[in-house]
DNA sequence: ATTGTTGCAAACTATTTGCAAGGCG
DNA sequence: CGCCTTGCAAATAGTTTGCAACAAT
């Protein structure tokens, strides 16, 4: 994993460097799901230089080599997702935590809108919204 | 559908304005999916001192009436749709423009996913990337 | 008359950019 | 050593808010 981003880098001439690392290695560990800003935060503390631009510019890199991919679930900012994969997210209208829908077949559905529209279709994304485990206890009060 | 914007309006304790009125009506009226900006810029014609704020403050009150929905197609900006069913939506990465997706039966897949999530769930938003049709045109040069 | 709304300007938030200092190759 | 990257600060863009004048009920 960690050859895999260094190797990356190198591929596409961009350098290996200790924030790139961290930030990938970090998001990479976690899936929550995180936006800039929380990486910046759980960051800052191994690395009290580190700053948000260096986050925003090392995820576009990072897209760019197709190691993140970017989650728009309707808030205000970006979040990453170092799970590459193509699968749905369901963000908690309650508490605001994103998280994966797995096992989903979604081929079918796919092939029914490439052929109902006439556009060359090159990637989606499906959010569901709704109320998490947690929180749906918590209503109980 | 005047009607309908008007007394729901009022229902709801929200008074009835000319410049709530022609903002549903532009919205109503198009299939571009605009987002605040083009609806001000097209409203500033008709409505010389129509603000970019009245347009936010509408669409609020809008969303919350349930007349429009919000899009959030991966873009800077939210764009809005007065069409408030819920179809998914395709958006060209070459021009911008985002269109509809129709007669997509999404009830098998929102199903899978309804069992698959321990979410309760109470809503989606289905996002196709591509060129458009005409962007495809284009590209022979 | 009362209360909500408008529209300007200012505030705010997420993200991007300019640039000098520093680090990777 | 040369060039890319970092990190600060300033800039930008979309959206929200405060408030005084105004309009709908």
């Amino acid at each position: 994993m960690e050859i895999c981003i260094t190797s990356l880098l190198r591929e596409k001439g961009f350098k290996v460097t200790p924030q790139r690392l961290a930030i990938y290695k970090m998001l990479a560990a976690t899936k929550s799901h995180p936006n800039a800003e929380m990486i910046f935060n759980e960051l800052q503390s191994m690395y009290p230089t580190m700053s948000l631009a260096t986050v925003y510019k090392t995820m576009e890199i990072l897209k760019e080599i197709g190691l993140v991919q970017v989650l728009n679930a309707g808030e205000d900012s970006f979040r990453y997702d170092a799970d590459t994969s193509n699968h749905p997210h369901v963000r908690c209208i309650e508490c605001g935590q994103v998280d994966d829908v797995q096992n989903i077949d979604s081929a079918a559905f796919v092939d029914q809108v490439a052929q109902g529209t006439k556009y060359h279709l090159i990637g989606q994304q499906f959010y569901f919204y709704g109320i998490c485990p947690r929180c749906q206890t918590k209503e109980l009060n």
